[in-house]
DNA sequence: TGTTGATCTAGACCCGACTCTAGGTTCTAC
DNA sequence: GTAGAACCTAGAGTCGGGTCTAGATCAACA
């Protein structure tokens, strides 16, 4: 049931060095108990909220804005209008950042069918080069 | 016609430092001339190149990789499939990048729907806490 | 019993992408 | 002719998010 810093870096994707790192940082929602012998022990939920965490963060929460959250949490009920705040404006933070990939993604694929009418005609000199845009 | 380094912070939104920063990389396609007094002069090209840079940056293509495309066009022909080749990549990287946001986005909402229907049931201690996950 | 491997702590180091500083020159306006 | 803004270079500093090292302890196996 309990779970090894090792185990737990394996599935979680995360190195155990990160781990330590999070736990100093108090990115846990639970602080990381011990054994008798020093060692940290894990459990599943560690594991989900790791997930979590990791879905967050690679969406573009920072680590101190999981932090908020989580010290959000800690403080117990009373809080629930600034913890729905705080996600909610990840949520839209997310929204923009999805329009504007896609933006990108648009001028993009213009450039590259330019670029391939270029190459098919033999016309590779022009094809797009900061120096001569399209 | 020709814009001082002041001039293009100001049109592109990068600062100056990051303008002489960008151009020390070999992040410019045309090498920044200078007039006799040793200031730098832009041009609407140089602008445009910019933007796009900026779209490239912003969607997470690196400096280095930047730096790569601009090497290959400054060799000229003969490169197009590499260049090509380079563009696609990012394109599909851009792909992937708003896959995994919105499925963030999809848990994100799940959350504080959930999040939602306990607090209007005023079982506010409930909501996502980390320690007690749903 | 002794070596290998996992863990521990504190703290140094790294990387990308800037940002800023110091010290100097040049342009513009009054 | 002088103040102040804009520019120059070289190089140091910053920040986020880890990553790595050294030196020690502990566990498991042959």
């Amino acid at each position: 049931m309990d779970l090894s810093i090792g185990e737990v870096a394996q599935r979680s994707g995360l190195s155990v060095h990160a781990l330590r790192f999070y736990e100093r940082e108090g990115l846990f929602a639970n602080p990381v108990r011990r054994l008798s012998n020093g060692r940290r022990i894990y459990h599943e939920e560690d594991l989900e909220w790791l997930a979590i965490c990791t879905k967050l963060r690679s969406s573009g929460m920072s680590l101190a804005t999981i932090r908020q959250y989580i010290d959000l949490a800690r403080q117990g009920p009373g809080n629930e209008h600034e913890r729905l705040e705080l996600l909610r404006r990840h949520e839209s933070d997310v929204e923009k950042q999805i329009r504007d990939l896609q933006e990108t993604l648009q001028v993009m694929r213009y450039k590259v069918r330019i670029y391939e009418e270029h190459v098919v005609r033999g016309e590779a000199d022009r094809l797009w080069n900061p120096s001569r845009p399209e």
